[in-house]
DNA sequence: GAGAATTACTAAAACGATTTAGATTTACGA
DNA sequence: TCGTAAATCTAAATCGTTTTAGTAATTCTC
């Protein structure tokens, strides 16, 4: 609880530029401008201003600021309040907020509720002019909440690509990558029947990861599918159901089994080991993950690390660089995974 | 991308007070008072105010508000950067959000970075008022952040409880009755041999567990004692390296495991199983965790179920009834475990 | 050495809201 | 009937910042 020691101008408030303008004996707007560098203000005045803008501890106020300027010194980032997976929200925030330090900008967590309209936090956003630029993830192909903020040339990035590739900053995992490593691995163990646990199929990084699939089980010359009825966003209980009836079904057995989450990973090990099958023996599973919690459930899981921090830390980048220089080129970035992690036994 | 359905003032602007003073003929403040409600407004004249206001989507300017009255419309949930074991950021934050849907206060989250002074974070806020309320989390018994608070008369509510219980709001889960529990359920099968992965120790709620602990074992007549060097929020590799210790030391053999969290839960069965230990026949062990994941982990874990998602509820309603009526008495609220769940086999 | 250009500052206005003080109208009491 | 109170509105000031326009002093140009 240590106080300031000892304010030069003694008061109880805030220092603003009228604190700073006392005692420098300049002019409010004198002061602001040698604070934010004008040209037209002297060297030894600038010195003078920013000495005793230190010595005060001065801060500007965002809400002058803001008001003033429109500037909001905001990141919003949207995001569903329902249940992640694994850390997926608490990562992402937090790496933007690591790569944001040092910098004027807050973040603001602004939440769409599955039952409201999809656009309507942007809107919100856009029309009070509530942040500066947005952050978005669960990108579709035409994403209308892209199209909205292209339209109206807001700031933004996105955790994942649309069909409007050239024309807006994203990060993104390259999941046909994914995929197609993933089917390699299998085929590379001699397994010949896979399934796939995908992603909701409306998402850009979905049908990616499918197109992976079936490109190399094409080459392979092997079958693959996607697991109907259940994505690997689902709850345990959906996944495990639709699991247990295409393990039940008639047909070749599934020898391989592709998932994006370790969640669906679990439940399959899960749902297989009910049915009697073996991991690593009579089946083998590849699974996306972010942590390295899979090798804690002691089964030959092979798996592709992904960090979503990785995303976090870019996509801050993007927009500080876009709100920097608007006119300059959108920041791109498509992550290729490392290869496949045999989890050891 | 639908415009709106021609706003009968026509100014591609956002409206204002001065808006709906135009259309209203009435002047700026008068239309203030009236959508505050103020007592000198007729009611003919709020009637009027407000269905203009309604017409042209009249949303009060924030940095307008803020400047003037002060009031941010800001909650600040400040937090780690650091990795969180399971989803606890992520359910707190959502898990808020949705309980402040419908208000107008907009959640900012507020990094803590392990180099800086814990104080750092709590003190930006204050003194440059960029929040009108503060969540904590991770308390210490006399946390200076509270300590903080409380002599600045700030608003804020903590999830965690200090040793100023009466003083300040809070959400708490009950973990000495989680080491309770804990211990009583280990001895009803038999097991006599205890050890703890206990949260890191200046941590209140790692000092109520132990408490549990300690108070249940010398009831029941058994051995309990904490996991030396290693903390259940440590990585996985040195939870692992301290339990190795643990199970190759002299002295009785382990056969019961208390653990606070997902992560040393799945890393203690792996710990053991290496040492030749099997899960549910040679020890059993008790986690608390927030997900059911580790049902899906096979093995006869026993869990405590634990829903971070009703601190976030709770806390985000305290701190509305907070600013609501500040001479309230601060919400309290200590929730109980409903009691220990058998995994399944 | 006079006019033009440059340098370095100040005055006033503005962003959008609320608050304080004051004005006008109507109603009321004696 | 007149002063007073109550009801309802308006005018002006203010929060802290930045911007636009303008002023004064200095330097340059020929």
């Amino acid at each position: 609880m240590a106080d300031a020691p000892a304010p030069p101008v003694a008061k109880g408030e805030r220092p603003t530029l009228k604190t700073i303008s006392r005692i420098t004996g300049l002019a409010v707007p004198t002061v602001s401008r040698a604070l934010n560098d004008a040209p037209d203000i002297g060297q030894e005045t600038k010195r003078r201003v920013r000495a005793a803008a230190e010595e005060v501890g001065y801060l500007p106020n965002r809400a002058g600021v803001r008001l003033r300027t429109g500037r909001t010194n905001v990141i919003s980032l949207v995001l569903t309040t329902e249940d992640d997976g694994m850390n997926y929200n608490s990562q992402l925030i937090s790496s933007m907020l690591a790569a944001l330090r040092g910098t004027a900008y807050h973040v603001v967590v602004t939440p769409y509720f599955p039952s409201d309209d999809v656009l309507r936090p942007v809107e919100y956003i856009v029309e009070t002019r509530s942040a500066d630029a947005v952050v978005l993830n669960q990108i579709t192909p035409r994403d209308p909440r892209v199209a909205y903020l292209m339209a109206r040339g807001f700031p933004f990035a996105t955790h994942g690509r649309t069909e409007w590739l050239d024309r807006h900053a994203y990060f993104d995992f390259d999941n046909e990558a994914f995929g197609t490593l993933a089917v390699e691995a299998l085929a590379a163990r001699g397994r010949r029947n896979l399934i796939a646990i995908a992603p909701p199929m409306d998402q850009t990084y979905a049908m990616d990861m499918v197109r992976g699939l079936t490109g190399a089980a094409k080459s392979a010359g092997l079958q693959t599918r996607t697991l109907a009825d259940a994505t690997s966003d689902d709850a345990s209980a959906v996944i495990d159901a639709a699991l247990r009836r295409a393990i039940a079904a008639d047909g070749p057995v599934i020898d391989g089994v592709i998932t994006a989450s370790t969640n669906a990973c679990m439940v399959a090990v899960d749902a297989m080991e009910r049915a009697g099958r073996v991991t690593g023996v009579d089946f083998d599973i590849v699974a996306k993950e972010g942590t390295d919690f899979l090798r804690r459930f002691r089964r030959p899981i092979l798996t592709v690390r992904e960090d979503v921090r990785d995303a976090g830390t870019s996509l801050a980048h993007a927009v500080l660089q876009m709100l920097k220089d608007p006119a300059a080129a959108p920041m791109q970035e498509l992550r290729r995974p490392r290869g496949v992690l045999g989890a050891r036994a």
